[in-house]
DNA sequence: TTGTATGCGTTATCAT
DNA sequence: ATGATAACGCATACAA
């Protein structure tokens, strides 16, 4: 076993002082070019790379960017991370990958152990626990300590800092008007409880739309589930009960299923009913018929927030200036919709 | 912005030293009750945490796992992440995620950059890459190092280390043997070129369980896709000359496409042709019909890779003993074939 | 009971 | 041109 080689150990090696060896191996002026030569030449045989954790230390720079999301097996937030990696790693950071599972408690200490040295900033999207709690103190104690901090997604007004979303009223917007542009006049929607940001944003463009086109808006023809699991009684209850032309889902999966449910109650998808979804994932594109969602672009979303947040990291000015920068969605137009 | 709080502050703020500080917070028996309670107040109130970047320093020890997996926009690889998130956050360690994004290059610029003291040791599967060009001379000079490497899902024989892998053949022969036993004849396989592992083994499976039930072994029922990416072209060749009542993919995309292909066809699923695939994801589930496949159990996967390292991590002894550990995959067995 | 000195690996400043 | 020293934040063996 070939253990790490060190600045000391050439130094001892090559019996010269350490400060030597560090200066020759940066190419410094001061150090004649034998000396540098031979010790770069036992450097690169020995194969010695400089300690991250020294440099850290030394530093006061990790190097490392901590991302808190809230479920990583998701179509969305892995294109976000895949953003991110692609940004940070072109820079010279590395990722730290903390889930919150959705729990307030495991963001709050996944957050103070990062907090204590080991990232430069973090990127993260709130758990939809911290959204309903609406508990935002883990958040401003990090910024209070100087941490820089990108919010992308699931943001929140209490905290000030730089936030990256999609204008998910937008979204809602657009695929609500391209429905009763199909001529569409019962428009259901089926979303999550208010607490998601998200959720709520894009029901607010789903009334927008319809308002605007003189359609009115029937409460009973939007379907709040508690949670983002397909809960299979409500959804179908909802249908038995509901006669509906056309149904916008704020997620890939409702989409899809409730797709099936009116399909297996012989319904043409999309001749009798119009079905848009939110994001565009492996499912919109393999459903039966292929799904016209409103898509997110969530690798954009995760380069623009690693550019922020590096930006910040590397900035040296004390001036506290926070944006929010607003992506637009885009309608992706398939079979689940009369083109 | 207040900012974080050291030792030394404490020392200097009590006029005490800086060991007496480090002592008193550690409940440590030399010091006064007095003396200790006074630290640990002052401690607590300016809420003083340790850092990390110098404990790890100290330590040699960075409480972080380095994971290296080909690319994340993928259910198996996250369900694997999520596994080793849960295992490692449990005993206190972080995860540093980087993305080969199937690329050799990547693939060891990533590691160099965790080998220099960032992480404890790592976890990886392979990239197609890598694989492909059968070279493992970073995965070598990691291990020769003393780091401690688990690989999973995509693994090699040429390098020594702890493995967790699903029994892939097995997989493979589970699945077409479930078409066989249907009483399907013309059972066809979609696979990928044979450098990846995985595929490999499943492609083994298939022929073992073809020869096995004394079913001639026709190689044109094998379709070899040169990548992951849906090569629409040579399905539809493949299919329009191959005359089938069974397929056997080795991924949820293959497996969903081909489907729409047969039922755009006019056939009917799973009464004229069955299908079975591999990873239980989010398609198999919503599909249409839903996917009888092949499970991974990523997550398990994950938590066991992270046992095994850690248990390597914080074991002392040197002695280098490896071993495989072998998954059992399971079908789920659902509409796409028949009960 | 408290404090001093040393070291983890590196870099920067200040001698020599 | 080279080296000694201090510092980053913490822990610990050893002194007092």
């Amino acid at each position: 076993m070939k253990t790490k080689i060190t600045l000391k150990d050439i130094a001892r090696e090559l019996e010269v002082s350490i400060s030597t060896v560090s200066k020759a191996l940066k190419n410094s002026e001061e150090i004649s070019r034998d000396t540098k030569e031979k010790i770069q030449a036992f450097a690169k045989l020995y194969n010695y790379k400089p300690n991250n954790i020294a440099i850290s230390l030394k530093n006061k720079r990790t190097k490392n960017i901590g991302v808190v999301i809230p479920d990583i097996v998701h179509h969305f937030f892995t294109t976000v991370i895949r953003g991110i990696e692609k940004y940070a790693n072109a820079k010279g950071y590395n990722v730290i990958v903390c889930l919150s599972e959705e729990s307030f408690d495991k963001e709050v200490i996944n957050m103070e152990m990062l907090a204590n040295g080991s990232i430069d900033g973090f990127i993260m999207s709130l758990s939809s626990e911290t959204q309903a709690k609406n508990d935002y103190n883990h958040l401003k104690e990090v910024t209070e300590q100087g941490i820089p901090l990108v919010l992308f997604d699931r943001v929140t007004n209490e905290v000030d800092c730089d936030k990256v979303i999609i204008d998910d009223e937008l979204g809602g917007y657009m695929a609500t008007k391209k429905l009763i542009d199909e001529g569409r006049k019962k428009i259901a929607l089926i979303t999550t409880d208010d607490y998601l940001s998200v959720s709520k944003a894009r029901a607010e463009g789903y009334r927008k739309a319809l308002l605007e086109s003189n359609l009115s808006l029937d409460e009973s023809k939007i379907l709040k589930l508690s949670t983002m699991e397909v809960d299979e009684k409500s959804i179908r209850h909802f249908f038995n009960n509901q006669e509906v032309d056309a149904v916008l889902c704020v997620n890939e999966v409702f989409t899809v299923f409730s797709m099936r449910l009116l399909q297996e109650k012989g319904l043409n998808i999309p001749k009798d009913v119009s079905f848009i979804g939110f994001t565009n994932g492996l499912l919109s594109e393999f459903a039966n018929p292929r799904l016209t969602v409103v898509a997110q672009h969530g690798e954009k979303m995760g380069e623009i927030s690693a550019q922020m947040l590096i930006e910040k990291v590397e900035s040296e000015n004390e001036e506290e200036t926070f944006q929010t920068k607003i992506l637009e969605p885009t309608l992706v137009v398939r079979d689940s919709t009369i083109n």
